[in-house]
DNA sequence: CCATCGAGTGATTGACCAGTCACTCACATC
DNA sequence: GATGTGAGTGACTGGTCAATCACTCGATGG
């Protein structure tokens, strides 16, 4: 029974209202662990209706990280215009910090992590291969680096990743120090 | 019922043999889509069992995740001791190496990425910190590498994770050249 | 030969979850 | 004001899995 008094939309744009949600949820517990229910509750939706917006859990899941990436991508342009001149070192230095402050609410990120760990399941894996196509390629061409710096970039911002995963930021020890020495992170939340 | 004929062995021995049924099954799938059950399988032993030897599945996978670590540490502290010179550079080099070597499987490798993905369980988060801080330490203090160095170095550890879950090694394209140049990665399987 | 203790299991339980289906309700148009 | 269409839901199902418990079996020592 539809909601007495709600008024209704119309099912793109709940799709994406959903396609935020589920970027929400999945990148706190995961793919296995988050439960439809759980992505329905955060859009205020029953959890039937995620199953007529989307075919099954995975293709919800790949859409939610097409879109993650479709903003990395986004961010990953923005900071390079936003360099002024032509070094390519500068070019990617810009990129990164874009790059650090999209992530800044660590939601992107932590779909990141979660999807490379869900990747034994192809549709996923895919996913995950076309959207570091896209950002591989970005860095490349807008910087005009050299490959082995843009092998450098992508190191280093998967270095971030296990970071934030860790709070090693926030954390006492030498050895944590040594990891974050330099890294451009956000703060936390 | 104990099966008929079997030889009983010590309890200890047998959580030897759990534990690695452990590293290879959750490897495989996960933290969280990896029920007790096929490691039971994988050790030829009753699931019921395994709850007698470990309190809980998060032990478990604790204990698989602390042996990880505990022969990623003996790898590098071999690679370090085969460089003949005392060159920070070229003794990060042999450990790099030594690590490709032992990861060939890709069991122990694999387990670390899903371990970081299930950090939000805290006492998987408190393993992989703590494994993380004794490769870090060692790297460090048996290379004698500056900060910088080491935290490439470790980098560089992450971007290979990503390479082998995606299979870039043996993917066409550009962008995955770019990425997989030069890595040290292992034959699959 | 009996008692004891540790190794090991079968059967079960309670919770949770992906996916389905028949249904209701709001809205637009004629 | 009847009717068709698409938005949205409640209730259910079949399956899976972590965890528990009462039990059996084998070995060891007196």
């Amino acid at each position: 029974m539809t909601k007495r008094g709600a008024t209704l939309s119309t099912s793109d744009a709940r799709r994406d209202v959903v396609v935020d949600a589920a970027i929400a949820v999945f990148a706190r517990s995961g793919y296995h662990s988050t439960p439809i229910s759980a992505v329905a509750a955060r859009a205020d939706i029953s959890p039937a209706y995620v199953f007529k917006l989307f075919p099954g859990k995975v293709s919800l899941f790949v859409a939610a990280l097409d879109r993650c990436y479709e903003l990395v991508a986004h961010a990953l342009s923005n900071g390079a215009a936003r360099a002024e001149n032509t070094d390519p070192e500068k070019i990617l230095y810009e990129m990164g910090g874009a790059y650090a402050e999209l992530i800044a609410d660590r939601n992107l990120l932590m779909l990141q992590v979660h999807a490379q760990s869900a990747a034994d399941t192809p549709e996923i894996a895919d996913a995950v291969r076309r959207g570091l196509a896209k950002v591989t390629d970005l860095a490349r061409d807008r910087s005009g680096a050299p490959d082995d710096q843009v092998q450098r970039f992508i190191a280093y911002g998967q270095l971030c990743h296990l970071i934030a995963t860790l709070d090693l930021d926030e954390r006492a020890g030498e050895w944590a120090a040594v990891l974050s020495a330099g890294i451009r992170h956000p703060g936390k939340k």
